[in-house]
DNA sequence: GTCTATATTTTGATAGAC
DNA sequence: GTCTATCAAAATATAGAC
């Protein structure tokens, strides 16, 4: 698919690609322009669509690009032999890792869940339900091993990926209001954010750790 | 601001501000289209330009709104005399609460954050940090009492509010993947969720239950 | 307050030469 | 593979009558 060629400079699709990539991260599908991205990838805007079928089509490549990058690299860890804990843990530094390494991909993944998944075709629900699967998969280890109480994959997911997303997605927001900030607020760490997450997480799953007495009167609370 | 009437059936500037949230939270600001707005709320284009300066203002005035609900709603739970894991309790609830009774604002909420705060006025951002600054009274008390370790507020907001949106806004995914789905997925309810974020961030918080042994080796771990 | 045009710009997409 | 020129549709916004 992404073919990076030898060592030549980056292609005319490759440019587009992160061009494309850049350009729907900070405006959405809708909010992107194709002039723009031409424009960012210093080609003609010909030359887009001599490359891809259409917008959409564009959009939903790097999609699954950005999809199967998450993947591939969480799949990795299920790999080891690692206890479930400590995988669970590196499962959590490497979607931080890539949201690192792939700047555009928190806010890629934000939006087209807030849009309901509208562009979603089968090809990228598949890269997203890999990544489910092994989360799943780290989860029962866990479980089957006493580490972890059983907890709905999903909600573990969203636990993770949720604040981590929202993490990377606000610094700009961070910046540009500190200055109306309740308080003075101490600059925010990739590191600290990865190890809040690691404890709720861990300490949500912890067997040990029962989910208080509130958790045993689970009836209706609202 | 938004003055609801009497008890007439609603004006064309409620209906017009009710198919705009809808719009904007499924399509985002760019997606949205006026003509569209206007449709959904039965009247002429131009009475949307009669009563709002332009889309953005439209746009602002809906963001306004949803954030002023929600800090209202938050800021009533820390004049409970409740103790602080109640409290946090309540925070959590709140704000599941209003994205039942307001489905339009995890989707808005969401979709901002990854905008980067574009459409973000001095106006909206302080309803913003009173939200804050109700978390952090709450975190202030619980320190205090013994009751929480000290943890950086904005790291516990997006721990809360983080997987609560993204499970409101995912439902149609949910659903419409559901057959791809690895095993078969209970169905997850409001209840389940809120439960979830408040084990979690109760015990990620919980001072006798110290960030265990990875997180004194605060070094880089990446 | 409400509507029917209509002006103006932007935008996704293509034709066709090189 | 790459570009110039251009089309046709869509979209924001306004003028002006009722």
């Amino acid at each position: 698919m992404a073919r990076p060629r030898r060592s030549d400079a980056p292609s005319s699709r490759d440019r587009l690609l992160s061009a494309a990539a850049a350009e729907f991260a900070a405006r959405g599908f809708d909010g992107a322009k194709v002039d723009r991205i031409a424009k960012r990838a210093r080609v003609n805007k010909a030359m887009l669509y001599y490359h891809f079928a259409s917008k959409a089509a564009l959009y939903r490549e790097i999609l699954r690009d950005v999809f199967g990058s998450v993947a591939a690299a969480v799949g990795q860890v299920h790999e080891s032999a690692a206890p479930p804990d400590h995988q669970l843990r590196q499962f959590i530094e490497a979607i931080a890792g890539i949201a690192v390494d792939r700047p555009h991909f928190p806010s890629m993944w934000l939006r087209e869940m807030a849009e309901g998944g509208r562009h979603l075709d089968e090809s990228v629900v598949a890269e997203l339900a890999r990544i489910m699967q092994t989360l799943m998969a780290i989860l029962r280890d866990g479980v089957a091993r006493g580490t972890f109480r059983a907890v709905p994959p999903f909600l573990a997911q969203i636990g993770i990926v949720g604040p981590l997303l929202l993490f990377r997605v606000t610094a700009p927001i961070r910046e540009r209001f500190a200055h109306l900030a309740p308080f003075p607020v101490a600059p925010l760490e990739h590191d600290d954010v990865v190890e809040y997450v690691r404890t709720m997480t861990l300490s949500a799953l912890s067997a040990q750790h029962p989910p208080a007495k509130a958790a045993q009167l689970t009836g209706r609370s609202r």
